[in-house]
DNA sequence: CGAAAATTTGATCGAAGTCAATCATTGTGG
DNA sequence: CCACAATGATTGACTTCGATCAAATTTTCG
């Protein structure tokens, strides 16, 4: 797949951009070919960069009190960040870590940066992907504060049918907020 | 206080504007005197407006199972809107309800879109604001995943100083993924 | 194949929820 | 301007969901 490809699918999933935009975007747009297991960012490191998946998945955590929790996870055509590190500017909490041999395209923030004062185009791509991104928090704030257990895990299958098969249970467990056991317990063939 | 003075505000707030943008703003602005306890958007509704708080407060909460959660706060400076209807077109799950008698802008999404194809200015402002919105959510994803409720309150406390005095406890408590009698229990004189 | 990693299962515990009653504060009509 | 009704907050008793600790079992992969 090339990066005009790619650029494309961006424009389709997101915002269209003008063709001088595009020019420079790809000039910037850095590919990335990573196994599985690569870390992206480390905890403390200060990281001004933003990963757009194209094939693969990734996911962002991090370690409270020894304790693995994850706290984002981005499939094909989603973009994934430190978010802090990126739009706080402060050392990152988080860790990011690909789970599956991965391509993704690499950004800069301070080429998103340049890019969005000089595009409008760009400066609203980046508004619908923030939106996107604030309204999936919005959902899973929704979730985590009303819903049981068992109701967010039910919820996140529907998002993601086929995460069981991608990414290990210990994740989903910590991303939907419980226990590895009870997520196990959750699973379990029904005892109605 | 005139709406240039206000508008001013937002700038030094969030995001500088040009004059002509300032000017196509102004006349869509539209300043509202509303007494306490108003309901500015009802469950249901499609609401296309946001609301910019000059003086006083205002949340957004929904009704589950009968039960009045609190979604979202705002006070001086911060901006509500019914976030699912305004974002996503949908029929709002929230109310959003003036607690306090206050002095808002409404802004109409239709003007804000016109205004963010118009002036880049406009959409860099709205993708700041929207920044911080998602940024506020992801910490309230870190507080209610793995902080303890005596921590989520204290934190509450932290970011806002006097909010026991501006909203009811049952806010606060719902706010915080907790019951008021939780709630209560918690701020009970310490029995170490 | 065999060791390490991942998941399941069991037993027990504790934080917060629920239900119910009481106390405190606020605001309105006589 | 007081009385008392309505609303808001606290406290108590009991329950429950999910956490923790501790194996046991299954899966993955070198």
């Amino acid at each position: 797949m090339t990066l005009d490809e790619i650029i494309d699918k961006i424009e389709r999933q997101y915002a269209p951009l003008s063709e001088d935009c595009k020019s420079e975007l790809i000039k910037v747009a850095k590919p990335l070919m990573v196994p599985k297991n690569t870390i992206l960012v480390k905890e403390g490191q200060y990281s001004n960069k933003a990963f757009f998946i194209v094939k693969g998945c990734a996911r962002a955590f991090y370690l409270k009190d020894g304790k693995d929790i994850t706290d984002w996870f981005a499939f094909e055509n989603d973009f994934i960040s430190s978010i802090n590190s990126f739009f706080s500017n402060m050392p990152s909490p988080h860790y990011i870590e690909v789970l599956e041999d991965a391509f993704l395209i690499e950004l800069k923030r301070e080429d998103i940066d340049r890019l969005s004062d000089q595009f409008h185009d760009f400066e609203r791509l980046n508004k619908v992907i923030i939106t996107k991104t604030m309204l999936q928090q919005q959902e899973r704030i929704v979730s985590l504060q009303f819903q049981s257990s068992r109701q967010r895990y039910a919820r996140l299958i529907e998002i993601y049918p086929n995460i069981t098969q991608r990414v290990l249970l210990s994740h989903i467990a910590s991303y939907i907020g419980i226990t590895l056991e009870t997520l196990s317990r959750i699973r379990r063939p029904n005892l109605t």
